[in-house]
DNA sequence: TGTACATCAGTGAACGCGCGTTCACTGATGTAC
DNA sequence: TGTACATCAGTGAACGCGCGTTCACTGATGTAC
């Protein structure tokens, strides 16, 4: 049995004509809120990416396998949009809420990606959860260093920012997964929601370090 | 096509001699933290509760109708429960934090029933989605009138109890979520955690109503 | 009580289907000399 | 440059499997009279 665990950057060897992310676009157009990563078959992938499906095993040990590199895609991909928003001059809208706002948006622009992260993180394979945790705690390691510096910049310190940090992941990613299942139109209301809740808990930890102090 | 959309109650007819009950039992017991319910097929629940697989459509419609099933018997279930913990006295423990030990213990004691609320929220059918959406708003509702009662008492109200409650809804069943990935060795700091997002919470929306008034 | 009848939960066999996986292969591309 | 060779992405056919669903049926239970 040959399976290439690791892509050997093709280094100077041939350039296959069919390519690991040709697949993964294949699997990406096949997704959408009515189509979850859990329930792509093999044959189907091959079929959208037009190739047989025993060529499929020349890229990806298994479907599961494809799946892992989608999480890894999207993880990143979202990180860096907010990580921009965040960092986005707002001089009328709080962070908090232009924040949120970019998450909605990208949510509803979406190449699909974003639905992955949130939809699919409580099924399918081990390998597969370890992908999304692992991206949630990327998301969530981010957030909390940009919660320390603005809580410094505001001379207003948090409670146990990571568990801040943490509780706004949570709800951000639960409160994505039911927006998918709304129309567009119920944004605004759970965009007003999410920032209210977040301030919420941006107001307790401040109160709380105020108590601890 | 026969399909009896209501089971009459019997009435002065005969006694099935395999029940709906029996096969929700059977579908349940082949459920756990590995096995989801948008996974079972129709074969596998009959084989489970002996009968042949076309039995099957004499109490359901299909999988999917069963599945529904499923999830409200866990709702109701799982309400039942933490109803009870959170009107329970405990002088020397916060309501907070002894309704929050009361949902990891159900979670880890387990009949499968919590399981299912916990996973399937964002997979499955139309119906299921759905299904699993009115067990949360029971829950969340039930949670608001408690929050008020308990705001009343200490005579601390609080910023839009019925935000509060919903996303002290939403940490709640994303930390039982990734709760379920874990060991129950990590249960007493995934409780501490979520006992002091919870408090934040209703610290933050305690200080907002203040602000407010 | 006895008899004829209706109801309907459960059945065994069969169907066609899409699936994952295997096999031995082809033929284009690149390398060695 | 030319030739022999190695590599390996992609292939077509085939496999056995579990699936959902259908069909015509059986036979126990209850009802009507």
């Amino acid at each position: 049995m040959h399976i290439p665990l690791a892509i050997p950057d093709s280094g100077p060897g041939r350039k296959p004509s069919i390519a690991r992310e040709d697949l993964i676009a294949a699997a990406l157009s096949l997704l959408g809120p009515h189509r979850s990563v859990s329930t792509l078959s093999l044959r189907e992938v091959a079929r959208a990416a037009q190739i047989a499906p025993n060529s499929f095993y020349r890229h990806f040990r298994d479907i599961d396998e494809l799946a892992v590199a989608l999480i890894e895609q999207a993880g990143t991909s979202l990180r860096t949009i907010i990580g921009q928003a965040r960092h986005r001059v707002t001089p009328e809208r709080s962070v908090v809420r232009s924040s949120v706002e970019t998450f909605f948006e990208q949510l509803r622009a979406d190449d699909k990606l974003l639905h992955l992260l949130l939809r699919e993180g409580t099924a399918g394979s081990d390998a597969f959860k370890r992908a999304v945790d692992r991206q949630l705690n990327f998301f969530e390691e981010e957030l909390r260093v940009d919660l320390i510096r603005l809580a410094e910049a505001a001379g207003a310190p948090l409670h146990e920012p990571a568990l801040v940090s943490r509780a706004i992941t949570r709800l951000v990613f639960a409160t994505g997964a039911i927006a998918m299942d709304h129309p567009s139109t119920r944004d605004p209301q759970l965009i007003d929601e999410l920032s209210t809740m977040i301030r919420m808990i941006i107001t307790g930890a401040r109160a709380m370090a105020n108590e601890a102090a």
